[in-house]
RNA sequence: CGGGGCGUAGCUCAGCCUGGUAGAGUACUACGUUCGGGACGUAGGAGUCGGAGGUUCAAAUCCUCUCGCCCCGACCA
């Protein structure tokens, strides 16, 4: 391909919305357009990236036995209402009205239109197992679509929903899946690392996310490095502490600490280290517990963060209070509370904390806190003892083989076992061989294609622009010739070049473009294009061309006669 | 949806406080000089100042409403 055939546009400078890496490199490479928040157009750069990508997927689903089939974005109401998801899925299911007013959703997921597809289809366990797949647009109403291309509302995914007449072939294909998902992620030359993950909104038992590892990424994951375990923070088991709690050793004391509202602000003042400071943190249920209270109080050690998720699994479904339900229940405004003196206000506490001794809380009163709080003595047990906290780097692995690290990581796929969910509900039964009718057992297993390309570029850049891995780059070679439109000789060396490369089936990007050698580096650099080919008077004089690797190393000169087996190689070796 | 910020040329932004001819850089067009790391000169095209209403002799600027975007908190590939 000539640039001057093409259409390449690119930005000296990222537009202002655009916050992250991923996003402003994506931006300033014109390999996206922004159309309304989280749609983007992929211009004809970044689409060849994403149909690589999509390719490389497509490949590996089909090798490993997975039947692709296309599904329509735009879905009967119906289906959604049978599923129960109509009401459950709330205001990121875009629903919309056709002329005869009845009502439809832009898919924000298949399960609905091929589990009435399966049970169209399928009676006999004779037809069992079978895996469908499609790559195809998807539509989620994000409250705050962000990132570019990682969280927009429109988004391109792979989407697989497998059926099986028994849990232990769902369970073989679960596992055929697992293995097909690390054989994409390599193939794509990302670095990423597969995760236990949380159920979430689909339900069903058995997941796992892979995540592609980059420091700017949402998720938080735990991982041991002296065994195989892996997990999403959201999930990970914070482990109760091996040393039981202490006998109290000082009497309960209110002490003034001014102005000093965050765990860490009272520790420095008074001298104590971190670990010894409590956090009351007010939630209001949403049901009423035993005590007929709603508010309630939920104790994390100083230096520990709220898991929502686990919480919400021992309290049940709850927000965090407002400052005025605070005040009501307590008669103190944040900063000072404390589970002290609190009457029939529930009080749960984590595992770390229930196992503390002579502790530091808030006094529930404007301006102090207590020191050498002790439960039994100065208040009673906790209604609850739980682990509610995330996993910090160092506690133990819940496997009992070593030390948690924590790494970040952006979710480009998931695996569930879905079990009979979907299949129960909309009544997908088979019959098996005694000619009894059962529910079938369904797996699901997304991609987010799209996405990929922003988490590669987010894993892969430097200060020039993108660094693709090839197996995704939209060129995978660049030939750069240095006065193109004056100098006869490079000219027909590099047209010569290019037809070569191409006749070798690389994808090969000429830069026939009349610029000064500046921009053109700077454009190839940018757009991430793995190897560079230089043409030059200077190098043709001695009969070479120079070869410089994106992802750095210093450029060497090739003689003319060899380039071909020389980038051949260079290519193997990406 | 709650809190904060911003909408002026394709992109980055100044001008607004204190109302008076709409600006710079970059990108684009033409010509010339340059030409192996985002050149320089000259000339030029380009904006209903997000939209609507109001105040005023006069509004990018002040007021009201509205739309859009970004950031911080509850979802997911």
């Amino acid at each position: 391909m000539r640039v001057s055939n093409y259409f390449i546009s690119t930005l000296k400078e990222a537009p202002s919305d655009a916050e992250i890496v991923s996003h402003k490199l994506m931006m300033r490479a014109g390999l996206i357009k922004r159309l309304a928040g989280g749609i983007y157009t992929w211009m004809p750069l970044g689409l060849r990236v994403l149909r690589k990508v999509e390719a490389i997927v497509r490949e590996e689903m089909d090798r490993a036995g997975a039947i692709e089939l296309s599904m329509p974005a735009v879905q009967p109401a119906e289906l959604w209402q049978e599923s129960g998801r109509w009401e459950k899925y709330g205001p990121e299911l875009l629903r919309l009205k056709d002329r005869h007013q009845r009502d439809f959703v832009i898919g924000p997921t298949h399960e609905e239109v091929i589990t009435d597809i399966a049970r169209r289809e399928i009676k006999s366990y004779r037809q069992l197992p079978v895996h469908f797949y499609q790559i195809q647009t998807k539509f989620r109403d994000e409250i705050r679509p962000r990132f570019g291309v990682m969280r927009g509302r429109e988004f391109l995914m792979k989407d697989g929903y497998s059926f099986h007449a028994d849990h232990e072939d769902l369970q073989r294909e679960y596992r055929n899946m697992f293995d097909a998902y690390s054989r994409i992620f390599t193939r794509l030359g990302l670095k990423f690392r597969a995760v236990a993950a949380d159920t979430g909104s689909i339900g069903g038992s058995g997941s796992h996310e892979f995540h592609v590892l980059a420091d700017s990424g949402e998720d938080a994951l735990a991982y041991c490095p002296d065994s195989d375990y892996a997990a999403n923070v959201e999930l990970a088991e914070a482990l109760a502490p091996a040393t039981p709690r202490g006998a109290a050793t000082v009497e309960m004391a209110r002490v003034a600490t001014p102005e000093k509202k965050r765990c860490e602000d009272v520790a420095e003042f008074l001298g104590a280290p971190l670990t010894q400071t409590v956090k009351a943190i007010a939630v209001m249920r949403a049901a009423e517990g035993e005590t007929g209270a709603r508010f309630a109080l939920v104790l994390l050690r100083g230096d520990h963060d709220l898991n929502e998720i686990k919480t919400q699994k021992i309290i049940g479904d709850f927000r965090f209070a407002r400052d005025d339900e605070i005040v009501a229940a307590l008669g103190c405004a944040p900063g000072y509370i404390g589970p002290v003196g609190v009457g029939g206000i529930p009080v749960f506490a984590d595992r770390t904390v229930a196992a503390m001794s002579d502790f530091i809380c808030g006094a529930n009163v404007a301006g102090y806190h207590l020191t050498g709080v002790n439960f039994g003595r100065d208040l009673s047990e906790p209604v609850a003892i739980a682990d509610l906290r995330n996993v910090v780097a160092g506690d133990p692995s819940p496997d009992g083989r070593g030390r948690l690290e924590i790494r970040r990581g952006i979710e480009v796929g998931h695996i569930f076992q879905l079990r009979r969910k979907y299949s129960e509900a909309m009544k997908c039964g088979f019959l098996d061989e005694n000619g009894q009718s059962r529910p079938m057992e369904m797996g699901c297993y997304g991609i987010g294609i799209s996405r990929i390309v922003g988490a590669a570029i987010e894993q892969r850049h430097d200060e020039r622009g993108i660094i693709f891995p090839r197996a995704i780059a939209p060129f995978e070679v660049c030939v750069v010739p240095m006065g193109y439109a004056k100098n006869q000789a490079v000219r027909a060396a590099a047209d010569k070049l290019h037809a070569d490369l191409a006749a070798a089936g690389i994808d090969v990007l000429l830069d026939d473009r009349n610029e000064r050698p500046g921009i053109q580096f700077a454009d190839m650099e940018l757009i991430g294009i793995p190897h560079r080919i230089v043409v030059g008077e200077r190098g043709l004089n001695e009969g070479k061309f120079e070869y410089k690797a994106r992802s750095g190393g210093e450029a060497e000169m090739v003689p003319v006669g060899e380039i071909g087996g020389f980038i051949q190689a260079r290519l193997c070796a990406a």
